[in-house]
DNA sequence: CTAAAACTACTAATTTGTTAGTTGTATTCC
DNA sequence: GGAATACAACTAACAAATTAGTAGTTTTAG
């Protein structure tokens, strides 16, 4: 037996779902030239990954004339939502009480973050049910 | 060219540190027992595991009459550091903050975690340089 | 002391992930 | 229309990850 396909985006996937994040349509090409700058990747090797990424579902896409125009079918916030959960999960012990204190230990979120935050909240809960 | 090692811990790798670090020292047998219930592995894949991790740094060991003695090089918090600071990277943009905002929207910190991250912060600003 | 049990090392198989070349097809430019 | 170019499909190669069997050694129990 060997393991089975991970549910996590990985490395490469991960850098090339960001430009369609960023753009929401881009062709190979596109994808490929913005990622030129910091890895210098062939033009087939991103086609490969996307071409996968396809098959996984994490990515639709449309022709227009010759080229394939991609699109993300998972979101930004669906994958922030599943790799946090799972880190969470297996390194925080399922306590994101306890991941919100390691950031502030870590001294990544300081009082002023944690003031803008409470701040926030309590806003949101004032503005409850009001103006409809 | 192919991928190169993953500076994260991986699944696998996940489940048998949160063993060595749930009970300090541990031998094969232990960790395969440990993980018995949840996952089922063979002895002999425990111990091929251990072994590669032994090769990259993440555990020691020490000899106890026929058997090894594995103990994490390794800390929970030095995981929980890399892993997160990657997640942020790419992920969030590199903003804890982000990280944090997301945690609120999706409700898995509450205005009671906030107040209670508050708290603790003002305290050990307010003990600072006290009671030597 | 000998057999059984435990344990480690070696080996191996298989999948995923990552990178990229080659080939064939379609489009565009002259 | 033919050459150049762009693009997708197919193929390939290889490291990492995951799982586990076999063989050999050591320890312990009878």
């Amino acid at each position: 037996m060997a393991r089975s396909a991970s549910p996590q985006l990985t490395e490469a996937e991960n850098r090339i779902m960001s430009v369609l994040w960023d753009r929401g349509e881009v062709s190979v090409r596109d994808v490929t030239d913005a990622l030129a700058v910091e890895h210098g990747l062939a033009y087939t090797t991103v086609l490969t990954t996307i071409r996968i990424m396809a098959d996984k579902g994490y990515v639709g896409f449309r022709k227009d004339g010759r080229a394939h125009i991609y699109h993300p079918l998972l979101s930004r916030e669906g994958a922030q939502k599943q790799a946090l959960g799972s880190l969470v999960k297996s390194l925080f012990g399922g306590s994101p009480q306890r991941l919100a204190q390691h950031l502030i230990q870590e001294e990544q979120l300081t009082l002023d973050d944690i003031e803008a935050l409470r701040a926030e909240l309590l806003k949101d809960q004032d503005g409850e049910g009001e103006a409809s």
